[in-house]
DNA sequence: AATATCAGGTGACATTTGTCATTTCTTCCG
DNA sequence: CGGAAGAAATGACAAATGTCACCTGATATT
């Protein structure tokens, strides 16, 4: 019997593939959430074998909690399941060593038969994101990351000084080098690249 | 027997919401669809019971579906079933006369009983739109939300004037207004508020 | 010890942005 | 008709932004 989580913030979405798996004679879903909080705390408790998790959710997000599970070595295996071929998501997951990440636009019928497979130790991955376009490396360092997502949030220089302790000419060099990379023309259209393309 | 089509555009819940109402003894799933042009045309020739219907869909939304069947007089219920509560949708689907108005952030448990509900010729909508928050209106005239929309992409006043036939004091003055409106600090903040509330 | 490299920082400068008061020209309404 | 309301524009100003060349320490590299 393989026991699953579910991770995801769309309650239709949510119960729907519970219920559904939930039918699979060798499957029972052990556990549910709607948030990446308790998602992480559920899962440290519960030790499923297998967990579906959607990136975009409230609190922390797909990702941070399958790096988290790895961190504290939990056994439970993740399966990304989101609607986002974004790059740096995909790239992301590989790197912290997900089972799976498969989009929502693929079919139900497959995802009981993905799980099946992870669970002998394979991993599985959407064809779509075999894709070149899709494994664009993010350019930006960490720092610059930081500094792009409060820009990005309309917060002022100033405001961003304030909050990293840089001086404000050191910020803005930061940016200058952002927009440069990124082939804007300001802050924000820098910030409206790299959130297109998943860099944030 | 309740016959059901459903219209969805991601796969995996279309997918889900099938196979799950299939289930129930008295409905069948009798078509699908993943935009609003194939629905419209399959739901004339099918007349199902009942739709489920998302508004977000490529090529014709399903609002415009829902009227267009209005106007033809089908004999097919319409149930809304989206995502977002934005304002905006849910009067105008009131005002088309969709007999139901279900947010995907509710329990599908309680979908079968919606459409049971339905189908006895009551009308179904999810209690959330009752609340203020969601019916919060969009402060922004069209003229504003389409230079916001342009100066969330990073295009700078010039480039404004230019796609819009505009001076750039005119559409400075403009933006000027938006950062007001929405009690924001400078364009990027602005445009972070609006796409968060949907507004774009 | 000599030298790269890197995170930060400075200062100067040209542009862009945001604000405001005021004007012009329609259109619409009693 | 007269006035209200709207869309668009101007001009002037302070502040924020983006660019660039160059400085400073602290770590690494050789």
């Amino acid at each position: 019997m393989i026991t699953l989580f579910i991770a995801e913030d769309q309650r239709m979405l949510l119960g729907a593939l519970g219920s559904l798996l939930d039918l699979e004679p060798d499957m029972k879903v052990i556990g549910q959430a709607m948030n990446g909080e308790e998602a992480l705390a559920s899962i440290l408790e519960l030790s499923p074998d297998v967990c579906l998790m959607d990136i975009e959710m409230p609190l922390l997000n797909g990702l941070e909690v399958a790096e988290e599970l790895v961190k504290r070595s939990a056994a439970s295996k993740v399966i990304i399941l989101t609607t986002f071929a974004r790059p740096g998501y995909f790239e992301r997951a590989v790197k912290i060593g997900v089972h799976g990440y498969l989009l929502k636009d693929g079919e139900i019928d497959d995802l009981a038969g993905a799980i099946r497979k992870v669970m002998a130790g394979k991993r599985v991955f959407s064809p779509e994101l075999a894709i070149d376009v899709i494994r664009e490396e993010n350019p930006l360092t960490l720092k610059e990351q930081e500094i792009l997502r409060l820009a990005a949030l309309g917060k002022t220089t100033k405001e961003i000084t304030a909050e990293l302790y840089l001086s404000s000419g050191t910020v803005r060099n930061y940016i200058s080098e952002i927009i440069h990379k990124l082939g804007a023309k300001n802050r924000t259209e820098a910030a409206a690249i790299a959130q297109q393309k998943g860099w944030l």
